[in-house]
This record gives C-alpha cells, sequence and structure tokens, in this order.
DNA sequence: GTCTATAAACAGATAGAC
DNA sequence: GTCTATCTGTTTATAGAC
C-alpha cells in the first residue's frame, strides 16, 4: 500500500499467474506469427485471460512484447548455460591445456545442440529471440548483452586455448560464430532442413544426428585452426 | 482482346510497371515486417501506386505474396546459380575425379557466399524466402521444388564425389546443409554478427572475411570427410 | 487501368462496474 | 485484479466514376 495501484505494476514479474500466462502466450504467439501477426485478442485467448489483462499487467500490447524479451534472455542464460558460465569462467581463469579448452568447446556445443534443437520449450524462445534481434529491438540488446556476448567471448576465449589462435582475431570471432550458424540453421530454416532430410519433425533422435554432424565439424575446424596457428 | 479483362489478368507479369513496383514493395516489407506486418497501404505507398491496385493486379493481398514467392524463386535460380546449375549437370553426368569434384564446391560457394551476403537487392529476397519457409506457405513449397532442392541434391553428390561418402547418406545430406547454414546465419542472425564483429554493415570487404572462413571450414570437413570415407 | 469512396471487419486501448 | 462494453482508428476488399 505504499504506492498507488495504477496499470502496469511492475512489468517483470512472471511469479503472477495472469502475468505469466500471457508471457507464455506471447512468446509463442510473437514467435509464430511475429508482433504484428499476434493480435492481442489471440494473446490472451492462448493465456486465457482477459483482453484488458495485458494493458492492466504490461501496459500495451508492446510492454507484453518487452516483457518476454527479458524472459526469454532469462530462460537461455539459465538453461542452456547455467552453471556451466561459472565453471568456465573459473578455468579460464586458472588457465587451461589446448586439450582441456577442445574438450570444454565440444562439451559445452554438445549441450547446446539438444537443447536448441530438441527441446520443445525452446522452440518459441528461439523464435522470440531472432524476431527480435531482427527488428533490433531494446529486448535483442538486454538479450545480447545478458547472455549472447559473454557467450561468445567466452567461445572465443576457449578456442584460442585449444589452438593458439589470437582470441580476438576476427577469424577466430568468426570462426565460433559459424559453429553457432550450423546449430541455429536446423531453427532457423527447420522447414527447408526437414524437407530436406526427409524429416516430419526434429526430435531428440534427429537432433543426436545434427548434433554428430556439428561435433565432427568442429574437430575438423578445430584441426584446422591449430595447424593454421601453430605449424 | 480475346479474354474478358476481370481482377487479376495475370499473376505472374513482372512486365507491367505498376505489378513490378508492387512486387518489388512486396519482397521488402514482407521481407521486413512478415505478412501481417506489411500492411496494403504501405505496400502500395512503397510501390507509389493505387491502394486499389493489389486486388486489380493480384487478386488480393494473398495472391501478390505468392506473385512475390514466384519472383523470389526465379531470382534465386537466375542470379544465385544461374547458368552453372547447367555447368554441375553436365560434370555430374559426365563424372568428375575428387579433386575436381572438391574444386567444384569450394568454387559454388565462393560464388553463393558474396552474393548472399553482400548483395543488397539479395537483403529482401533472402528475407522473403525465410519468412515463407517459416510459414510453410505455398510460395516456400514452390521456391523448395524449383531451386532449394536441386541444388542440394547437386551439392550432395559433389559431396560424395568429393569425399567419397554416400551422396544419399543422412551426413552427408546434413553436412552439405551445415556448410549452407553458416553463410545463411550471417544473413539470418545479421544483427547478431554486426555486433559481435564490431560492424556496421556487412559490405564486400565484411562478405569477403566470412567467405574466408566459411572456405576454410569447407576445406577442413572435406579432408575429415574423405579419410573417413577412404581411410 | 487507375482512381475515390466506402463497406465491413478487426485492431489496440480504455472507462467503469464489480 | 478481472470483467464487459465501447471508443477510435486501421485493416482488407469492393463498388463505381472516369
Amino acid at each position: 500500500m505504499f504506492v498507488a495501484m495504477t496499470a502496469c505494476p511492475d512489468p517483470s514479474r512472471p511469479d503472477h499467474p495472469t502475468a505469466k500466462a500471457l508471457l507464455d502466450a506471447g512468446g509463442e504467439l510473437f514467435g509464430a506469427h511475429g508482433f504484428a501477426g499476434a493480435s492481442t485478442r489471440a494473446l490472451a485467448e492462448k493465456a486465457g485471460v482477459n483482453i484488458a489483462a495485458i494493458a492492466y499487467h504490461f501496459g500495451s500490447k508492446e510492454g507484453l512484447r518487452e516483457a518476454c524479451g527479458r524472459e526469454t534472455a532469462r530462460i537461455m542464460a539459465q538453461d542452456i548455460v547455467g552453471a556451466r558460465a561459472d565453471a568456465l569462467d573459473a578455468a579460464l581463469a586458472a588457465g587451461v591445456t589446448p586439450a582441456q579448452a577442445r574438450g570444454m568447446i565440444l562439451d559445452l556445443f554438445d549441450a547446446i545442440a539438444p537443447a536448441m534443437l530438441a527441446r520443445a520449450d525452446f522452440e518459441p524462445v528461439v523464435r522470440f529471440l531472432l524476431r527480435e534481434q531482427d527488428e533490433r529491438s531494446p529486448a535483442f540488446e538486454r538479450i545480447h548483452d545478458g547472455f549472447i556476448a559473454p557467450m561468445h567471448e567466452r567461445l572465443c576465449r576457449l578456442w584460442g586455448a585449444a589452438t593458439g589462435a589470437a582470441p580476438d582475431a576476427p577469424a577466430t570471432r568468426l570462426s565460433t560464430l559459424s559453429v553457432v550458424a550450423q546449430i541455429v540453421y536446423f531453427r532457423v530454416a527447420r522447414n527447408v532442413a526437414l524437407k530436406r532430410m526427409g524429416w516430419t519433425r526434429i526430435g531428440e533422435e534427429e537432433a543426436a544426428q545434427i548434433a554428430a554432424v556439428v561435433r565432427a565439424n568442429l574437430r575438423a575446424m578445430l584441426d584446422a585452426a591449430a595447424r593454421e596457428a601453430r605449424p
């Protein structure tokens, strides 16, 4: 009772059941049909709440979008890397051998690939992220600064430790992105991949096949980079 | 004067100036904002024509979308592969040595990468294609059957010829897709790449750096695949 | 073929009862 | 906090003059 209960009491509160339901619906519908393609009526119906709840809890449809961005950043940071981030930082600070660094990179992608590709609850998260980065929205800035940039930096440092290449060299920064690319592609161009592979979906089995190919590519790339840096 | 001039005289006629302007506007705005996000008013204004021209020339907004799909398929087949497709088919029919096949794959991506990444007029084309495949629209089916599938098949056959791997093996089909992935990523996640690389745009210079990394990855992958198939 | 005017549906946002 | 009802503007599509 310290502040008046005006509209939009707290934009970032996934604890409230109505707000939570709207955040889930937003992640799904914004991702599936884009911001313009998801009407407030469809969002409210999907969430099982009243249309006016959007304005009440998030101020506006745009407010809901931004709150979804915060949710996405939180989920990705928590579920994709989780405790791994601290372990990586500790290892990098303590120093790692090339073989250790190589193993850590391979392990990292072995963990990322199945989550990114097969986890059904990640579909809306990734789709939402891609839409936001496409529109250069403030929500994307948050996700970039909080999750993407730190992970890319760690990856470049590991890459340098594993191959002897300079972590800040453009080629290193591009190489690491090109590994991420191979996983992201099967999300983004999923319908192309499904048709080309004759699959009906990307489940655990299919994700494992993709992960195996990415792992093989990664090994080949690391070997080549190491030969390049330490002939 | 043989047929009555009802609405939508011919859905596929990029020759008419008004229809052409609408196709260009459609490719750009559908790609940028999605189908729902591009209003007929915005489309007409961008094209510099009257709103009613959409219904007249394409029957409806949906009709314009499908016509844009046909245009996209035509442009990609023409500008990305062009005469190269026939040359590849002839070479594959005549038979190629592993070294020749390897060179053809490298050449192919050397041609595709700069076009996909740096050509400004390709931005709307690629964006449109990705939106359509995401929505599994009939327009995408056309593009897949007419351009994507034939190119992927050729690539798999070349890959097999270069490495000794089976062209129809899932690993081969996934490997070739994972090379395409590395190029597509820098289009799709362009804003991520720009921020991570400290670039402001992907012009010829930046595209060349990406192409060099992809080329290096491709060599490493081909070497590894060849060792795997012919130890 | 191109235009204006408008119909009919739908959008997001809000006022106010409960 | 949640609801109904409604306001205001915009959407696509169309009818009809030129």
